[in-house]
DNA sequence: GTCTATATACCGATAGAC
DNA sequence: GTCTATCGGTATATAGAC
């Protein structure tokens, strides 16, 4: 089992990785052109971001908080972002894609189906504690989106979903999983992993570590799926 | 296993009976003295809270939507709580205690750890199927509540979770149970009892009812907890 | 590229007629 | 008990100086 702090430090973006993709995927409607200084002003506009969102909630935050906490006036911010909405939609985006590309890649070093599903749940838990607070943004804005937006957020909830249930019809064909409920089974992993980074503090005071839980975890679903034999 | 509708007819509380609890609690700050009448407007006023808060999200829902959509004016909202922010506390206190309330009565029922392990997970997830909208917005709020509000919130978890984490020790005490981890168990069955009306639509897509997700998940955990016997 | 100053709109809340 | 009309405050967003 990898630890930790060595997943972070090979697989997880940095928050200066991340902010490059945001500008790089959204030229566009950025108005800054000189990278350097981009990517600085969009680090410190993120993590004012993910402050105002563990304080009060992105809906609460205003743009004054915003220019306030990261130091960029209110005319300086707009050559980021064209509006407070889109700058949620490019956060979101982002994070999204990080989760599945990291996952599958993790997974798809393994060929036999325990331990696929062992890395996949210790990769998604991994990569939510490298990226909390990106993590905690985009589940906890999903509820004040636009029609088309949760929508979107809906297939990242099913697509996250699916690469478990793969794994596991996976697992059942080859006869290494007995599960008659693979779907049941996949959604209360998505579940159990989300309440990590949702609980986090839950968890903070009871003391359990990420390679703790992501142990639990695996033991559990595991010793369920291999029950008869 | 008692039947869904059942359970909803006979133990849980109509829309009419929380609206009344809630005029009561709160006689106080509410100026409308005819109970029939305020009874009949703080229905509507709940109704359009509950869909306002599905479609936005309560920061995001304006008093003036709330009035457009309960048919109050603005003026005669403010008969029947002193702001919004009282709003929804109004709310959420009345939906934590009813909780509370009929999951211990329930339990309290059975005297088989197994027997009552099984029956608290079933009446937690009948009771959040049948006050969902209570339920999901408990949930939702809980982000955006100030700093000694975001503290009740996380005591009501963890009330509800301790509830759990009561009858497993006491099977693990009384030979019922084996299970070196009680305290993850139960933060995992909180955890997939959530799933259940935090993603209603995925459930609902694949057309999950709330009687056959409670036999999984009563079916789930118990599988984990007797293993070994 | 970043700032200050301001336009425009809408918020929560209240006063007072009916 | 409920309404309409309106207050004061603050939000997002922009214009134009530097």
């Amino acid at each position: 089992m990898l630890p930790f702090q060595e997943f972070k430090k090979r697989m997880a973006p940095s928050i200066e990785i991340i902010c490059r993709d945001i500008i790089q995927e959204n030229k566009g409607v950025i108005s800054v052109k000189k990278e350097a200084v981009a990517v600085k002003n969009m680090m410190r506009i993120l993590d004012a971001v993910f402050s105002l969102n563990r304080e009060k909630g992105f809906e609460t935050m205003t743009l004054r908080d915003l220019s306030r906490k990261s130091g960029l006036s209110m005319g300086a911010l707009y050559s980021y972002f064209p509006g407070k909405e889109e700058l949620r939609s490019m956060i979101l985006r982002r994070g999204v894609a990080y989760t599945r590309e990291v996952i599958l890649a993790q997974a798809g070093t393994c060929t036999d189906p325990a331990e696929k599903l062992k890395v996949a749940i210790e990769t998604h838990l991994y990569l939510s504690e490298a990226l909390r607070p990106f993590f905690y943004f985009a589940y906890m804005e999903a509820s004040s989106l636009s029609k088309r937006e949760k929508r979107r957020a809906m297939e990242d909830e099913l697509t996250t979903e699916q690469i478990f249930l793969d794994i596991l019809e996976e697992g059942v064909a080859s006869g290494d999983f007995d599960c008659p409920e693979v779907d049941l089974v996949a959604a209360l992993i998505k579940a159990v992993l989300q309440d990590w980074y949702l609980k986090r503090w839950k968890y903070k005071r009871k003391g359990i570590t990420v390679e703790q839980y992501a142990r639990f975890v695996v033991g559990f679903v595991s010793s369920r799926l291999t029950l008869d034999r």
